[in-house]
DNA sequence: ACGTCGCCATGACAGATGTCACGTGCTGCC
DNA sequence: GGCAGCACGTGACATCTGTCATGGCGACGT
């Protein structure tokens, strides 16, 4: 009996080698490749694969929201997030919607079957590096608003834009974005976006 | 006549998936993968291959001075730049190294094996798509100095840290990075550092 | 009912940042 | 030689940013 893979990969070559990666074992099966998260769900309808392969950066839906999706309409598809950054908030997120495997992205080749095989067992498979840095870091320490204020500032926006866009006042931003420096241990704005991210608190 | 490869990606998954879609076509065969810039050039001279796959973001050295080292130590291997990102600058600055072939990793997979063919025959091959964005973009217009303050502001440091880390005043910091500024079009720092990097002026 | 916490806001302040004008010295080019 | 471009620096200025104190409001748990 051979297992059915879903593979969601936003970039076509990726995707595509690792269909050829996994379609060299004889008792695995890529049955549908998809390259955005919204397609994800549909997919997963249609072909019901035993195990899907989900990115996490992904246009559309991200590959932990997709996590959630496909847990709650297709219980029996279990799903093996397969990423390219190794930031502990995606793990601890991608366990929490339901993931019941992480692979960073920097993993041997060889390995990946043999998770494949492990989650589709019931089993779960996490990088243990990572699970420890995840302990460390924890869950997000920002609120809400905090965390939207940070993604606002992203891109460089200064406080009035960033105000603009969230409907409030530009002492507001400035607080929240205070807070947000304080609580990441930054002195900056640029820095606290840069260790939200690495955190994965974005 | 098989055309004999080498593989270098930072992240061993898609080096070994890479391996795999390309293994598969009769006449390609995958001589030597490494995973980071340094190891490049060892290998090549190690295995002679005919075509070597280079992404751009690697540990130790990039992908882009790589293929500089090895036009010039192995002229008898040809370079494609397989890369994440479709960066101007990136295509801009490969070409003028040596590579004779440029493909973003969301092309799909089935064209990379004649990507590499055309590449072996002689031919150039440039995603027509990132050709015109590069001509658009064209060259930085970023002097050295202010390339260097730029990439030292990359990480959130303070005018006073770059000053001290590049042996420059602080105001003659702030005077490079106001340049810059006006240069790309931003009205910040962070925006600065941003649409820089999005062209490969960094 | 009370305390706690998050969210929103205001006002004030110091320090950081971006801009500008200006001057020096070096290099390459016509 | 004269000119343009770049690197480097200074000083001054307006603005932006980050911090702090303070207060009101609603939600939640005890």
């Amino acid at each position: 009996m051979t297992i059915r893979l879903l593979l969601a990969d936003d970039q076509a070559l990726v995707r595509g080698a690792l269909s050829a990666l996994l379609g060299l074992e004889p008792d695995l099966e890529v049955v549908a490749e998809v390259g955005s998260g919204t397609e994800v769900l549909p997919a997963v309808l249609a072909h019901h694969p035993d195990v899907a392969l989900l990115d996490v950066e992904m246009p559309g839906i991200d590959g932990i929201t997709a996590t959630a999706e496909v847990r709650r309409a297709a219980p029996d598809t279990r799903v093996l997030i397969v990423t390219t950054f190794g930031r502990p908030g995606y793990l601890r997120r991608a366990l929490q919607a339901g993931a019941s495997g992480f692979v960073v992205k920097d993993t041997p080749a060889a390995q990946l079957a043999d998770a494949v095989r492990r989650v589709h067992a019931g089993l779960r498979v996490v990088d243990p590096m990572l699970a420890t840095d995840s302990l460390v870091a924890g869950e997000s320490p920002l609120t809400a608003r905090e965390t939207e204020v940070l993604q606002a500032a992203r891109d460089g926006s200064s406080v009035a834009a960033i105000a603009r866009k969230l409907f409030l006042s530009d002492g507001t931003v400035r607080n929240h974005l205070s807070s947000a420096i304080g609580k990441t241990g930054a002195t900056n704005r640029a820095e606290a976006v840069i260790t939200a991210e690495g955190n994965g608190w974005l």
